[in-house]
DNA sequence: CCAAAAGTGTTAGTGATACACCCATGT
DNA sequence: ACATGGGTGTATCACTAACACTTTTGG
């Protein structure tokens, strides 16, 4: 072996039944067969790495058309047994309603998993996933990218749940709807949600101009 | 050519003269032959990438031992004529004073160059270049870095100025100070600098623990 | 009328900015 | 005494964080 191999790894979050989960694959082969890792795979010859890190996605989830961000480039030579293979990362943060997951294509199994729950992956992928939740966490305050996991018209108590849960740990309602309505992002509409037996709660949608997921908003 | 070949090129930044500067090669052969680009070389089989930066950084200027930190990688599939080449970079700020280029290994000129007199550089180094730029103006507001260009004893003039050349915008001495002064990383000495006709300035000097460059400082 | 979530304002603290004069020295 | 750069304080503003009660609905 005496290629340098280039993969792209894609670390996929969303949000489900309240919980912060990632898209990991079962490996079917050694090494660290039976493992669950980040899904990725080679870089063609004449691919993009964004595309490739898209096509990637598409082919083991079906989802299509997401913004995503480059992490960082991992290239430890140890990193893989097999030979020199370096990894340029990539995340993103999708609503996992709007994907279907194919079960087996690429005979892998891909499913979600809280955050909380994963243990030991393949290769170095546990640092990528915890590299990739920092940057995450990080990149809630001063993008848009959370508002992706919302339908178009939803309530600030919605999308406070969801910063909630990508950073893990409350928030004050006041002070945050009082951040959210100064940033002028929002547009308040004239319908709200009535759902159970208390007060209904307004409906806000996003302001077209704002609607480019992953904006900074500083 | 059916290889996918992967480079390291590092932006490495100076102060000189009150200007900040950064480090450019000449090429000697097509493509781009004769136009300045960043240093850079390939990574081999069994070299981290980082570890790889460093080496070639080391066999074109001599530098040693920096902190040094990854930009981005780059990964366009026509960035380069010859074939697939894709390219991690990484950016360091150093005291030019402390490394003696060497003008003529490896057949080629480094030489330090203005950015503000920068043109057009080979392959995707004006894109690489402007990047590393702006990475590095949004470190200083929160890191030690630029630390590394001043002698163990300076004043805080001579800190202030560094930060206006990289910045390239004037900052206000009051408030400069009242800012470095509360990060608690500075110590002052009992000596002072006399030179010309004016009052002594106070010599600082970094707290041991702030010794480690490039540090957050938030 | 009770339960449940929606909605709302004020205060205190912190950090950023703008701004002008006196101080210590060499010549 | 004057020219030069060193050194200092205050007021305003914006943002963050802490904190508790009233409103609207369904049952």
């Amino acid at each position: 072996m005496d290629k340098m191999l280039v993969t792209v790894d894609i670390v996929l979050f969303t949000v489900e039944h309240e919980t912060l989960k990632v898209l990991l694959v079962q490996r079917k082969f050694e090494p660290w067969k039976d493992l669950m890792v980040i899904p990725g795979g080679f870089v063609r010859l004449d691919e993009d790495l964004e595309k490739a890190a898209k096509r990637e996605l598409f082919e083991e989830t079906g989802v299509n058309n997401i913004y995503m961000e480059q992490l960082y480039t991992f290239g430890n030579p140890q990193r893989d047994p097999r030979g020199r293979v370096i990894t340029v990362t990539y995340y993103s943060l999708i609503d996992s309603t709007k994907i279907k997951l194919k079960a087996s294509t690429d005979a892998k199994n891909a499913k979600w998993f809280p955050i909380s729950k994963v243990s030991k992956l393949g290769f170095d992928h546990n640092l990528i996933l915890d590299y990739a939740i920092k940057r995450l966490r990080n990149k809630l305050n001063y993008t848009t990218i959370a508002f992706q996991l919302l339908p178009q018209l939803f309530t600030l108590t919605e999308l406070q749940k969801l910063y909630e849960i990508i950073l893990d740990r409350k928030l004050d309602k006041r002070n945050f709807r009082k951040k959210l309505l100064s940033l002028d992002i929002l547009d308040e509409t004239r319908e709200s949600k009535m759902e159970g037996a208390h007060r209904p709660a307004k409906l806000y949608k996003f302001k077209k101009k704002s609607l480019v997921f992953g904006r900074d908003i500083v």
